[in-house]
DNA sequence: CCATCTCTGGACCAATCGGTCTAATCCTGT
DNA sequence: ACAGGATTAGACCGATTGGTCCAGAGATGG
């Protein structure tokens, strides 16, 4: 089940793509270290070449997509409950503000941090890619739930994806999570079906 | 008076410049190592060491000046002749999105790549904050020119800004300029005075 | 109790990193 | 022609990088 280890709380693995996800996310691809990081998640670099044969690169993937599935389930869990686009939209902001403040109001988003860098750029890249595509996809079906057309469930998807990014970005230049919490007025109602 | 120098058209400080904001906009700061730089500009590791003591953070700090003030006359020269707000900020975008076939479709924003690593971070992030904020004063300029109340010319401004670094990276996943070019529609006329 | 597998620990490596330093060279004014 | 500052050229440095490798610890099933 739920494991509940003591001294080491997590699989080894597990505590290698969290601190990974949360390093790069702060300082970029190449701004981390693999002495850092192993330091961090306190593991050995046996253990690294162990759980990813291709080192560091197969490590920020996981971290990666780990970021993804968090940022989905935040999505869901925020769009599931409400009552209109534009409500859910508001409640995936706060939630992200509410995150934004958690983390120290420094982080940046951890899949952009892969985009930005990485060695091999066009797996990094396509990787990326597939990740954001997929919170627009996700968010896109909770558009077309609401009633909306294809085209403006595409295009709210996409305008609520720019305002995040946009958002964050300049949340993290300002280290204020108020950006992000103001983002839902900038989602006008000019493409609603 | 611009110079036209055959063999090195503009002074190595100039080169370094240009190349190393040409480089860390696709790869980062961390990204791009001094040997790969000098090599790209042509230039002897002495000489950056001459022009910027404080070798590649100093050379980092004037490559993204030098690209955000690219990024302000850029500004400048769409809202000038422009009669809206609206009309002015279109223009802004479609300049970008042909600024951005013409880098390679693959480039990010040169402040950010500041933003996103850096060595010591607070000179980096505050220089990058100070580039960003007057970006948005000088979009904010423009909008209270064509009348609208202060509160509605930094809301736009602001707004813009977020779906300009929002657009622009989905551009670089996308790899299509067109989600720049549709930018304005994001642009609603929600918040106009 | 052993055989076998997964995983850890860390010594070790070549390559590259950013940075320093000094001699040579280029320009400029006189 | 020459003096002297500005600039270039690149050898050199210690530190750190990502990566390899293997001995051994820990678990697991017979």
């Amino acid at each position: 089940m739920t494991d509940v280890a003591p001294p080491k709380p997590r699989p080894t693995k597990d505590r290698l793509i969290r601190t990974a996800a949360n390093l790069f996310r702060s300082r970029g691809y190449h701004g981390v270290g693999l002495s850092e990081l192993l330091a961090e998640a306190d593991a050995p670099k046996g253990s690294l070449y162990h759980h990813f044969p291709n080192g560091k690169s197969d490590l920020a993937l996981a971290a990666a997509t780990w970021a993804s599935d968090q940022m989905l389930r935040l999505i869901a869990a925020s769009f599931e409950p409400a009552e209109s686009f534009q409500d859910g939209a508001t409640t995936v902001c706060h939630k992200l503000a509410k995150l934004f403040d958690s983390t120290g109001k420094w982080s940046g988003c951890p899949v952009s941090a892969l985009l930005f860098d990485g060695p091999d750029n066009e797996a990094f890249h396509q990787h990326a890619a597939h990740l954001f595509e997929g919170w627009i996809a996700e968010t896109e079906q909770h558009a077309l739930r609401f009633g909306h057309s294809p085209e403006t469930a595409r295009a709210l998807s996409e305008h609520l994806y720019l305002l995040l990014q946009g958002g964050w970005q300049l949340a993290r230049v300002r280290r204020d999570s108020d950006v992000i919490r103001r983002l839902p007025d900038h989602l006008c109602a000019a493409e609603s079906s």
